[in-house]
RNA sequence: CGCGGGGUGGAGCAGCUCGGUAGCUCGUCGGGCUCAUAACCCGAAGGUCGCAGGUUCAAAUCCUGCCCCCGCCA
């Protein structure tokens, strides 16, 4: 088994969970479940960034300790994800000691490696950017472009990383490692920036109390992105004195990381500078995705366009609205979320062909088949349909592209619903030819739950045990068990009620 | 200014790397079926592939210029 470490950015503590944030870690989770299908040993991790001012200053508007005021919101998130049916290994906060152990280690291994030294800052501060801004990026009278709020003029001692000089051995690893980012436009974005020249960045503030203190220099707390980025190797076990962590870490480390398309510059130029400074190698991969906007507009509070994810499964079900989110856009892409666009989707895919063609197949077994289902043919006419989905859903999911997964899965929906049209089963007299064909159908739905598995995983269990089968779908594994001839036939088939009613 | 993405039938997308009958999903219209969740299947209509040139026997696909939309710029 080859290990597989996939992470979703963690998610800043001062905004709750939104449609943003459940995006990116189903797909993750979607991801995670692909490759265990696959049989690779994944830890799929999340968790969430609770430093800096800005929470600091949240809980201070709230009368709260900032530690008590984090405590509050990461569960929000754990439970969340848990609805959501996210299946992360672990989850990691960056107020926990083991993160705090190791951004501590990777911060003095960059200063003894001589890439971080104290310099002095001057310049006008977003507060809730946590950025210094220039001039011609601020709006008349000072103001933060992002938060529309007056900048404040900071001048102060701070350690910067040297990044200046790992332009040359940033453009060597991507040269030695092409197809590291995907889609590949993102990648030559990501070389664009490198190109253009690379400035220090400061890792650290006197200014700031809640955060991790530098190991040499405690008057300074860890800016930002050391605390942050190092969340990936620190829930591995990085800089733990228990050598079974270290292995761990040994174990998973280079991981994947799934991120959005603002936080480039940070995930693909500074982080693997940083772990190049500390003797660590870069990430094995970023799958980079796009906003899901909401009604062609970004989501954003002042616009009152943020959407609960929570109040989208009440509505239409965890896999309805899962569904939705990998099928609906193209990764990479920026997506568009619209009521309509999610009920067509489940009208449509779940309801009209999946569920419904559960729903006839079900029905036919019964009346032709005494409800026990027959064996598939291995010459079945529907046999190069399931090898084509097959084909087409690993390309798509190798590819980072669930929509294109699904689509291809789904090929084999169509494809047997149109092979009963063709044959007409409910029209001939019970015997062998009825046999077969329901039996080609029986083994095209088993391919379908566990080709659809990662996309919507209780949806495929109920089908697998309506089907039948014994176990667990997820212990399924691509492709052993999802070629052509698997149903074993003489297996009880249960009609039930609609998976999905439509809406 | 620069960099990146996009502009393909009513909607959303694919195709463009390696030129050769423009494909998919939804929607619309007509037909079929009635096993099934008024679901399913078949067929049809609908596109000057942003604009203008160029290369070529042949361009959505390559080249040049331009227009429009979106994002990035620490």
């Amino acid at each position: 088994m080859s290990p597989y470490f996939l992470t979703t950015p963690i998610y800043y503590v001062t905004a709750k969970p939104h449609l943003g944030h459940a995006y990116t870690t189903i797909i993750g989770d979607a991801l995670a479940r692909w490759h265990r299908l696959l049989g690779d040993d994944v830890h799929f991790l999340t968790g969430t960034d609770e430093h800096g001012q800005k929470v600091q200053d949240y809980a201070e508007a709230a009368g709260q300790e900032p530690q008590a005021f984090v405590d509050d919101i990461a569960p929000l998130y754990a439970d969340a994800w848990r609805r959501l049916n996210i299946t992360n290994d672990d989850f990691i906060r960056t107020t926990e000691a083991r993160h705090k152990l190791g951004v501590a280690e990777l911060l003095q291994r960059c200063y003894d490696a001589g890439d971080i030294e104290l310099d002095v800052y001057k310049g006008k501060y977003c507060v809730a950017c946590e950025e210094y801004y220039t001039d011609d990026e601020l709006d008349p009278g000072d103001l933060c472009k992002i938060h529309k709020r007056p900048v404040e003029y900071y001048e102060e001692e701070n350690y910067f990383f040297r990044l200046s000089r790992f332009q040359d051995r940033l453009l060597a690893w991507y040269d030695a490692h092409p197809g590291a980012i995907q889609p590949e436009f993102r990648g030559n974005e990501a070389l664009g920036l490198i190109k253009g020249g690379l400035r220090d960045f400061s890792v650290s503030r006197t200014s700031l109390k809640w955060g991790i203190p530098l190991p040499w220099d405690s008057k300074h707390v860890a800016y930002v992105w050391f605390d942050a980025l190092a969340n990936y190797i620190t829930a591995i076990g990085f800089g733990s004195d228990d050598p079974a962590k270290a292995a761990e870490f040994e174990k998973w480390w280079p991981g994947r990381h799934l991120i959005g398309k603002d936080i480039i510059r940070h995930h693909c130029v500074y982080w693997p500078a940083m772990l190049m400074s500390a003797g660590i190698e870069p990430p094995a991969g970023w799958a980079v995705g796009g906003w899901l906007l909401v009604g062609g507009e970004k989501m954003s509070k002042t616009s009152g366009n943020v959407v609960n994810p929570l109040d989208l499964i009440d509505d239409i079900g965890v896999d309805g609205f899962r569904y939705y989110v990998l099928a609906e856009t193209a990764y990479g892409q920026d997506g568009d979320f619209t009521y309509e666009g999610l009920i067509s989707r489940y009208n449509s895919d779940l309801a009209n062909n999946l569920g419904n063609l559960l729903s006839r197949v079900a029905t036919v077994v019964g009346k032709k088949c005494d409800g026990i289902g027959p064996t598939p043919r291995a010459d079945s006419p529907l046999a190069s349909a399931a090898a084509t989905a097959l084909a087409g859903t690993i390309d798509g999911w190798a590819a980072t592209q669930p929509s294109k997964a699904l689509d291809a899965t789904w090929s084999l929906i169509r494809a047997t619903n149109a092979y009963l049209e063709a044959n007409e089963p409910w029209k001939v007299e019970a015997g062998p030819a009825v046999d077969a064909v329901m039996g080609d159908a029986l083994e095209a739905l088993r391919i379908v739950a566990i080709l659809a598995s990662p996309a919507v995983p209780d949806t495929c269990q109920a089908v697998w045990e309506r089907l039948g089968l014994p176990g667990q779908v997820s212990d399924q594994r691509v492709p052993t068990n999802a070629g052509w001839g698997g149903y074993p036939g003489g297996l009880p088939v249960t009609k039930g009620e609609p998976l999905f009613p439509r809406r």
